[in-house]
DNA sequence: TAGCTATTGCTAATGCATTATCATTAGCAT
DNA sequence: ATGCTAATGATAATGCATTAGCAATAGCTA
């Protein structure tokens, strides 16, 4: 019933609070498998999904890609994300350049807004 | 080798620019099927997959779900795009209210912006 | 109108990310 | 240290959107 520490887990966190930025699961998995190499794909989803059910991460979602996760510390502050036409790294965004409010049209509510950039990240343009 | 004009292909076109919004292949293929009732979703791939290479119509994607196409001349405007909630459908949004150049980190390089608004549309807030 | 073949409808196959299964491993309470 | 069982690793299974294969249909040219 009660949940047990393990390597794997505490690894996994660690990938996602160190990355400063969201990370895929396949991105997570690479990471973490540095510290624990027998580390399995399946362990990464399984404890991703662990830690979204207990909100300490938050999924960001990519078109065309899968999800990638980030804590519920850096969710906290809206901002956005560039996304590498090359590498395919998400990158976070401080803040946020969005006139909201504008051209709505008549009867439409507004919850919520993602913007994403796209280009090149400082690695692939050298 | 030279092409046909057949009634899947000029509904399949008519479904697209009437609509004033972007569709997924589901959306054309119920679209379609009004006129063309024997219509295979098969074939609206294919159709679709044809006016791509033609650019006559453009992707638009969407997180989690699959992607929309609007015509060339919708995309040729500048908008970003509002998706429901609630029947996942797709609004034109004119104009752009993003403030750009803002805190690109360094080194990075800006190629293009998606902005996604989410929220009620006026059929689902009824 | 006849014939060639592009196009279609049907449906099986693909690709791929995510999930389930299950035998084995390893926290942790006693 | 021991025993219970949560967690893991390996991999098969799933789900689902998209694509391929193929026989039947229907534009279009002559």
């Amino acid at each position: 019933m009660s949940a047990r520490a393990t390597k794997q887990k505490s690894v996994i966190r660690e990938a996602l609070e160190q990355a400063h930025r969201p990370l895929s699961p396949q991105e997570i998995y690479s990471e973490a498998r540095q510290q624990v190499p027998t580390l399995s794909i399946a362990t990464v989803y399984r404890v991703v999904r662990t830690l979204l059910s207990e909100k300490l991460i938050v999924p960001v979602a990519v078109p065309g890609e899968s999800d990638r996760y980030e804590t519920q510390l850096c969710a906290a502050h809206h901002h956005h994300h560039f996304c590498c036409n090359d590498c395919h790294r998400l990158f976070d965004i401080p803040g946020c350049g969005l006139q909201v409010a504008a051209q709505l049209p008549r009867g439409f509510s507004l919850s919520r807004h993602e913007v994403m950039l796209y280009g090149s990240c400082r690695d692939c343009r050298a």
